[in-house]
This record gives structure tokens, C-alpha cells and sequence, in this order.
DNA sequence: ACGATATGAATGAATG
DNA sequence: CATTCATTCATATCGT
């Protein structure tokens, strides 16, 4: 994960290549380094797991400075984070029986020494992006509540470090993004508060619609 | 295909290398010729694929004792065997004296005129063979789906690489397909895939839909 | 020494 | 959420 990347990327404009033929025109989104910066941040500093169409939209909106990115990018990012973070436990470890196991609250020791030795956040807590950061939140009167959204403060040992951050940072989640004149039923289930990686009950409603940033969730 | 040359990796790069510290082993895995034995057996003799967790730290633990293993190792020798057998089948079909088109792209392209240089999302609908069954399982070569055979199977019988490939074109059109048209070339926006009705004992309501950055889930 | 090839590793995109 | 497939990057190894 870390050691490679050094694609070609970088979008920028055009890039002028001239009549270069390098179509680099892979269909497939390659992430910016600062992409993907800040979607570790999210991932790990903030708990963001399984982003709501809503935080979709707001994480794809910030990032799309920094690079092309559609939602879909942002959805698959974190669903392969998630199950590939989950799969490599499940490789070192025994599924059999036993495990209690509730909420790992400080796992720092259990580092699982296979798999990626390092990996984590390469992420300097250190804003590196100011949060003046223009693009997100910019004005938006959200997250005025500061508690709510999605802290996960247990953390699996990650980041843990700068956990504040999140507070005055967040944003993602707070929905409402314009007016209210949307959506019954806008942000809420799932990850909200806790860890959803050990939720009992994922999957929860088998129908539901996004639609431009609402969501509808109908059954 | 694979000379599978005889690195003697006991010593792990016996030279002089050294250059790096003792991370040495941080160096990508290499497996002795014994662990290459005993996963070509698996892998032909066994008719094991895509081993589950549970088969992979089995198989890791096995493989342990001719040398340094991690379960993610074989997780990967199994993801990039099949993979690599499968893509250097793929420009093998026929037979025959055909030249192996350099980067064909893919064969269908059933665009009546030459393809636009650009644009185009292309999703690739390509060459994916519909694949109704992952891999092993010998389905049945028609879509009736159904009939998942009994839990792991023991083997096939096939203990040469040189097989299988039976179920790549079984067309998804089970039920009377209300057009002649198949598989309906790409779209212009988004890349909705659809796969016709095709009635599943799986609630499909994970159809998913991304346009211009916003999910729409559907049934 | 290189260039080619084989293959380990990583990850975006899908599917079930 | 688990699994799988396709691509691509990185590097060990071999051939000339």
C-alpha cells in the first residue's frame, strides 16, 4: 500500500502532454497521494467506516480538489479498507470458537505482525491540510453540534493520537446539507456512535435508495 | 510456463546483499520449492483454488515448517496462480496459429464502427466471462443456477493445468429473452450494469448505481 | 550489466 | 460484508 504508488497521476489539468499518446486513460480511478491523505484521516482519525451517500457526497466534494473522483471511488475506497483490514485478521487469527471478545478498546498490543507491518496512517497528525481548508465546510453550518458524528472514539489503535481533531474537524455526517427540504429519514443508522465493525446487525435495510446526495429508505 | 527457477532461498539471498539491514525479510516472500510443491499440489492435485481463511492459515501453518510464510502469502500465490493461468489461457483459445494480439483489450467490441479514441466509459462489460461460478464447483454449464454440488468437493480429477474453461460463455439469457440483443453494449453514463431479471435465490437489492457521484441502490 | 520474464503484492471494481 | 477478478506495480531471477 505504501510502497507503490507513483503512478503517474496527479490530474492537474490537462497535463499538456501534448500528442503524447500515453492514454493513461485507465478507467480506473488512481487515487492522489493526498486523496489519499485524507481519506486514512477519515478512516482512521475520524472512524469513518461506511460512509452514508450524504458523507459520500461531502468526501468525494473535498477530494475532487485534490484530483478526479467520483463517489463510487470514495464507496469502493472505504468498503475494500474496511474488508481488507477485516480479511487480514482473519487470516492470523482462529475464527473458531471463542472470542467474546467486545469492542477491543486499546488493541496497541495486538498488532498483527503479518500482514502489513506498517501500514497505518502515514497520516501526520499535524493537519497537514489546514482546516481552513477551503472545500470543505466552507460555510456550511453544520456540525455546529460537535457531539453527534461519528467519533468510533474507541478506536482500534490506530490513530489514537489526536482525537480531538475529529470534533472540530468533522463535519462529515452532520447532514442537512443545504435544506431541509429533503429526505425523511436523512443520516443516521449504521455507524453512528459505534463501531460498526462489530455491530451485530449489519446489513439492516434491504431497500433503500440514494438519490443525488438523499437518501430514501423505504422497508 | 514456469521454468520456476531454483532459487535457493533458504538462506534467503545468500549473497552479499546486505545492503538493508536485518529487514531483509521485509523483501517480498519467496517461497522455498518445497512450499511451491506443496501449493502446485493443492492447487492441481487438490483442486484448491481460493482457499478460504480458514484453509489459508492451515496451508500457511503447513508450509511453515520449509520456511517463512505469512497467510497472506498464500492468499496471494493462490489470487495471482489462477489469475495468471486464466489470463495466459485466455489468448490461447482457438488454438490454431493465431497471433497473440498484443493487448487486445478485449475480443467483443461489437461497436459496428471503429471505437471512439476517447470518451467511451467502456466499463468493462468486456471479457468477463460471465463466470456463474467462481471457479471451482462444477456447475452446470447453463444458467439454471441452482445445484451448488456438495460443500468442498474433493477434487475434480483434473490434475493438469491445461482444463477447465467450460463455463464462459453460457449467455445469461435464461428465460425467453424478451430482445435478441444481448448483453447490451455500454451505456453512456455511469456504468449501470444490468444483468437481465434472471431470477436468483438471492435477493438482488444490492444493485447498485452510481451517477455522477450519488449512489442509487435498487432492487 | 541489461532486458525480459516470472511472480509477489496491492488495490480498484464488482458480484453475491 | 465476504469474495473474487482484473490491473498494475515492484522486484527476484534468468538469459544473453
Amino acid at each position: 500500500m505504501e510502497p507503490q504508488q507513483q503512478h503517474v497521476n496527479e490530474d492537474s489539468s490537462g497535463s499538456g502532454k501534448g500528442s503524447f499518446l500515453c492514454r493513461q486513460s485507465s478507467t480506473r480511478w488512481t487515487p492522489t497521494t493526498d486523496q489519499i491523505r485524507i481519506l486514512k484521516d477519515l478512516y482512521y482519525n475520524n472512524g469513518v467506516r461506511s460512509p452514508t451517500a450524504e458523507q459520500i457526497q461531502k468526501i468525494s466534494a473535498r477530494l475532487r480538489q485534490y484530483g478526479k473522483i467520483e463517489g463510487k471511488n470514495v464507496f469502493y475506497w472505504f468498503q475494500n479498507h474496511k474488508a481488507r483490514e477485516r480479511q487480514k485478521k482473519r487470516f492470523t487469527t482462529t475464527t473458531t470458537t471463542d472470542v467474546p471478545m467486545q469492542r477491543p478498546t486499546t488493541v496497541s498490543n495486538n498488532a498483527p505482525s503479518c500482514w502489513k507491518p506498517d501500514d497505518h496512517n502515514s497520516i501526520h497528525n499535524n493537519n497537514k491540510y489546514p482546516n481552513l481548508n477551503p472545500g470543505y465546510s466552507p460555510a456550511s453550518p453544520n456540525c455546529s453540534t460537535g457531539v453527534i458524528t461519528s467519533g468510533q472514539m474507541g478506536n482500534y489503535g490506530y490513530g489514537s493520537m489526536t482525537m480531538e481533531k475529529s470534533f472540530r474537524n468533522c463535519s462529515i455526517s452532520c447532514g442537512s446539507s443545504t435544506n431541509a427540504s429533503e429526505v425523511p429519514l436523512s443520516h443516521n443508522f449504521g455507524w453512528v456512535g459505534f463501531d460498526p465493525s462489530y455491530a451485530s446487525s449489519y446489513t439492516v435495510f434491504e431497500k433503500k435508495k440514494f438519490i443525488d446526495g438523499s437518501i430514501i429508505l423505504e422497508e
